[in-house]
DNA sequence: AGTTATATATATCAGGCCAATATAAGGTAT
DNA sequence: ATACCTTATATTGGCCTGATATATATAACT
């Protein structure tokens, strides 16, 4: 799925600028699950125009330069009801914190703490993020969506408060209050 | 970070063809966070035995292409330790699943229930493939970021399971065993 | 009043990367 | 027999990201 027919997308919801597409995948409902650039966004909704599955209008402001508002014309909406029944690619997770932690026995003391910490409030950011991000259309499938997303930023953030401590080498630890005899055998996943 | 670091972490926990490091990121422990292809692990490690991180001896097989093992160097060593220190790139999570999602309704009747299913059955197949991939180190980096790709697989199939009605339109209804007074109000996230 | 930062808005480009494809050989199922 | 899968390396077209450039306005400091 290229960045036309996610373009297509989000004009489906209402007309938009180039620059509020990125902002609908930076910031807005899609900032979790997509993204795309301006690099992509502009030529595609060129190619879109060409092709006139999206109309351009131009709006003036004063002072600013024009704004160029999108819309999607009946062709363009049969184009994307037509490409979102294709193929799905299946979902990518990326993720250099995860591959990092692998190594964490080669990073100096204290720095994988600092790691978790960041880690965990990117989480909790990109969840509000998400709870304050309405759409005007406020549908069951952008619910389901956004539902999503908290879901899982809520998992992951457990699972590093609840698991941290397997990967954290403090060099000033509190003085326990008892010496266990043995650790328990380590699971193996 | 871009591909010669992460095949350097690779070839960190043991010697490996070009093939074998493409299978980490297809199937294997980093499946699930992170992806590279041979159009980019072939050209890096070239990149890398020039820059002498790495060093590559040929290995005769019956009949086969020779294998081409590369191991990392002093060198690549430091080089990678000093890597994992600089920042990280943000997670990203790319899901064309979730994108349809919001559109579910301009999809004909009983095709999201079947998008829902494969995403399913995918997530299953996925954490499946993390419990049964088993490095010969199994360290507690390892043990962390598996465990972590279980917790969010099993935190992802629940929350399918359990609101996939919200974007269902099932045509082929079963006959209700009691016809509920009312529908409990939708939960707004 | 001046400076800095942020937001609006469009556009381009180098370089990185993926998907597809080519090549080659052997095993395995039909 | 033959089609297909797996092991392996390699290349290429084209898409996409990240950085950068341009222009303007507003808000917040100094």
């Amino acid at each position: 799925m290229d960045v036309k027919t996610l373009c297509l997308g989000v004009l489906h919801l209402g007309d938009a600028t180039g620059y509020e597409i990125r902002k609908m995948f930076e910031q807005g409902l899609f900032s979790h699950c997509l993204e795309a650039s301006f690099g992509s966004i502009y030529p595609a909704l060129n190619r879109l125009a060409e092709d006139r599955l999206v109309v351009c209008r131009d709006e003036r402001q004063n002072g600013r330069p024009d704004k160029k508002v999108y819309s999607l014309t009946a062709e363009g909406r049969a184009e994307f009801s037509q490409a979102i029944l294709k193929d799905l690619a299946e979902d990518k997770y990326r993720s250099e914190f995860l591959f990092v932690s692998v190594f964490a026995d080669l990073l100096p003391p204290n720095h994988m703490t600092e790691l978790v910490d960041q880690q965990i409030a990117t989480m909790k950011r990109l969840a509000d993020e998400i709870t304050s991000s309405s759409a005007e259309t406020n549908t069951a499938g952008i619910r389901f969506v956004q539902g999503f997303g908290q879901v899982m930023h809520a998992a992951a953030i457990k699972y590093l408060e609840e698991n941290r401590h397997l990967i954290e080498k403090d060099l000033t630890p509190e003085i326990p209050l008892e010496t266990p005899a043995d650790s328990p055998p380590l699971r193996t996943i």
